[in-house]
DNA sequence: ACGTACTGCGCCCTCTGCTGGTTTTTT
DNA sequence: AAAAAAACCAGCAGAGGGCGCAGTACGT
């Protein structure tokens, strides 16, 4: 049941109005409106009372608990009124004041009641301020004539469409009453639960001591004094476009809106910016565009935080991320974006579409940006982004932020092995680091012996605990090096393992014109062109440390010496490298190359002695088969000449004498090199016989 | 009816930052 | 030679700027 009541004034009644509205115009809108309803265009009812045409004629007025009140018709319009396209009887009443007003007891009864006021005014009262026996209907025929017309509905005979309240008076120009549809503050309201019946019914009376008129919206809010601004504003709701573009047949609902899409057409741009050359289509454009560009003003505000916009929408958009607002949600995945774009662009990873591609390689890309950073790497002009730190350089800003994160930043101070000191950050540990590049930090306590890494250091303690932790599994010989182990187990249990083959002997001494396969036996060699006295000294004092071993007595590390030694009794060698190697045991072998060899057989080789302090390089020569245990292969200066195997606890740095080097090998330990002389070469191939160890100097 | 200010929506762009895989360099 | 570190690179998403354009509001 729909039950609208429009107020208008008398004067625009009789005088047409500035939009020509005429009771009649009204009527027709309204009708227009229940039609739109009943057609289910419109979605809002009126349930809070209704007017009806009983059998007799008469017009009631009921609510929808059923209460009723009785309209008399005083007068008849029958003119503008009567003449409206509603279709039905139409006439004006007047309500009756003293009608048999049935009870009401229900607030939504009140709802619509129509009263006059004190003041002599009609008016709406919501029913909070209806008194006890106030619910009659009263309308005063005074100086102020209100008239109701009734618009019985075409479609349900005994019903009302609408109701149309007129007002007469008599100083109806002078009115300045103001309907104020959002503010029902001190005025009488008609006040409903619905939104939509408040669109209709909210009216409330400020100031004034007549009623004028209102024109409501029945899509939107809108609401305008004047009838043709409410018809105006009907246009927007309208689908109708009336206006077509010539050029692509659009339509278009204003001229306005077809002159600016025409301009699209013919790229015409009339509004031209004064600071800039940019021309636009519309002022807002323009407007838009000097507050973006030039101005920078930015009205609108975020409660929130600092953010400000040009535009509303903007700002809308920013609020999401307050809020975590993600209302476009992917059909393929859980991710649901803030806006249309990131959906849209997040939709290529399941479409596979790359819009972007490079015009040089053809690579193509899902994001603009991507394409961009790639061109960069065929155009050559990469930016540089330096570190301020250090100077290192990365070719993206992301990159930089990673390389300092890594390499300048450190929950906790960084501590250098070798020397102790402590850096901030991985990248002043690096440098230092480099400081200590071919230094030999890592120094024996019980011997001078030092080597650049803690492994080395490590394994040359054995010598002082006479630790040999790699055992063979299938006899009871131990090594203090895995490759050792390895190299015994080949000889000795393996009868597959075949010796790779000798290489040529290239390395030729300039001196005396001597020949070696490996450039650090020639290195080594040419130190008895140029012996070092110094050199002899430290190889000495090497030579005494190495005989120190360490046992626990009563619970105590203790010191001791493991024999005495005459200094005397060492015989040296000296490389260039500085480093110098005791020979405690010489053997001359057949390919007269120099192999100075360790007690477990391993032959010291080129690189040994290379000068380049990283330690020597013991390789193995398949054929190098030991002919005799010599010691004829020390020269007279006390320097081994030619193919020789010298005992492991003979690496030291102390010169002796070829007779007394026999002494200090203990009979077990020449046994056990006996032997392994004899079956020097043994390590497998892949291994090329090279194995790394370092030398004291 | 016309002109203009203004609004809202949509599109595209840029900048930014994170992530993870790949390649290069260093150890 | 291999492992680790560093640098490089593509993919992707968050946030925001700028503009095109249709539509609305409103004064004249």
């Amino acid at each position: 049941m729909i039950f609208i009541i429009a107020i208008v004034n008398e004067s625009d009644r009789m005088e047409g109005g500035e939009g020509g509205e005429t009771i009649s115009d009204i009527h027709n809108y309204l009708d227009t409106f229940n039609k739109e309803i009943q057609t289910g265009d419109q979605g809002p009812t009126a349930d809070v009372a209704q007017v009806f045409v009983d059998e007799s004629g008469q017009y009631f007025y009921q609510n929808v608990d059923g209460t009723q009140q009785q309209m008399v018709v005083v007068s008849s319009d029958g003119g503008d009124a009567s003449e409206g396209e509603s279709g039905g009887a139409e006439g004006s009443v007047m309500l009756n004041t003293e009608e048999d007003s049935i009870n009401d007891d229900g607030d939504s009864l009140s709802q619509s009641r129509v009263a006059l006021g004190e003041d002599g005014t009609l008016q709406v009262i919501p029913s909070m301020q209806q008194g006890e026996g106030n619910n009659q209907v009263v309308l005063n025929t005074g100086d102020n004539n209100q008239i109701v017309t009734i618009v019985p509905s075409s479609t349900n005979p005994g019903e009302v469409s609408y109701v149309l309240i007129v007002e007469q008076s008599s100083d109806a120009d002078k009115d300045d009453t103001v309907y104020d549809f959002n503010e029902p503050d001190e005025g009488l309201s008609y006040e409903s639960g619905d939104e939509d019946e408040k669109k209709m019914m909210r009216i409330i009376h400020k100031k004034s001591q007549t009623v004028t008129q209102a024109h409501m919206c029945n899509y939107c809010n809108y609401t305008s004094p004047k009838r043709y601004l409410l018809s105006r504003h009907m246009k927007s709701h309208s689908e109708e476009r009336p206006h077509k573009c010539s050029v692509c047949e659009r339509g278009f609902k204003t001229l306005a809106s077809l002159q600016n899409h025409v301009n699209t057409h013919t790229g015409i741009k009339p509004h031209r910016c004064k600071y800039c050359e940019s021309t636009f289509t519309t002022s807002g454009e323009l407007v838009r565009h000097v507050r973006y560009i030039h101005t920078h003003e930015k009205p609108h505000k975020c409660p929130d935080c600092d953010y400000a916009s040009v535009e509303l929408s903007k700002l809308k958009r920013h609020m999401r991320c307050h809020s975590g607002e993600r209302p476009y949600q992917c059909p393929h995945c859980t991710y649901a974006s803030p806006d249309t774009f990131k959906l849209k662009r997040h939709l290529r990873i399941h479409t596979g579409e790359k819009p972007y591609e490079c015009e040089i390689c053809h690579a193509r890309f899902t994001q603009s940006n991507s394409l961009k950073a790639h061109k960069l790497i065929h155009t050559g002009n990469k930016p540089v982004y330096a570190c301020e730190l250090c100077p290192t350089t990365c070719g993206r800003k992301t990159d930089l932020r990673i390389h300092v994160q890594k390499l300048h930043t450190s929950d906790k101070p960084l501590k250098c092995k070798k020397c102790g000191k402590a850096f901030p950050d991985r990248y002043t540990f690096k440098q230092h680091n480099k400081s200590h590049e071919g230094e030999k930090c890592f120094k024996c306590e019980l011997c001078p012996y030092a080597s650049t890494s803690a492994r080395h250091l490590e394994s040359h303690m054995l010598v002082h605990t006479e630790q040999k932790p790699y055992q063979c599994d299938q006899c009871d010989q131990a090594f203090r090096q895995k490759q050792l182990l390895k190299r015994h187990q080949n000889l000795y249990h393996n009868p597959e393992y075949i010796p790779p083959m000798p290489r040529e002997k290239t390395q030729e001494c300039p001196e005396c014109g001597k020949a070696f396969r490996h450039k650090g036996n020639l290195i080594r060699h040419m130190a008895i062109h140029d012996p070092d006295a110094s050199a002899q000294e430290k190889a000495q004092a090497l030579k005494i440390g190495r005989q120190k071993r360490l046992q626990l007595i009563n619970g105590q590390q203790v010191e001791m010496y493991t024999s005495e030694v005459d200094e005397d009794d060492i015989m040296a060698v000296d490389g260039q490298d500085g480093n110098q190697y005791v020979v405690l045991e010489v053997i001359q072998l057949q390919d007269g190359e120099g192999h100075v060899m360790m007690s477990d057989g391993i032959p010291v080789t080129d690189t040994s002695l290379d000068g380049t302090g990283v330690g020597g390089v013991l390789a193995a020569s398949p054929l190098m088969v030991p002919e005799a245990i010599t010691h004829d292969a020390i020269t007279a200066d006390g320097i081994v000449d030619g193919p020789c195997l010298v005992e492991e606890s003979a690496l030291l740095g102390l010169q002796t004498k070829k007779q007394e080097v026999k002494t200090e090998i203990g009979a077990e330990a020449k046994k056990e090199a006996q032997k392994e002389m004899e079956t020097c070469f043994g390590f497998d191939d892949e291994d090329e016989g090279q194995i790394h160890l370092e030398f004291g100097e």
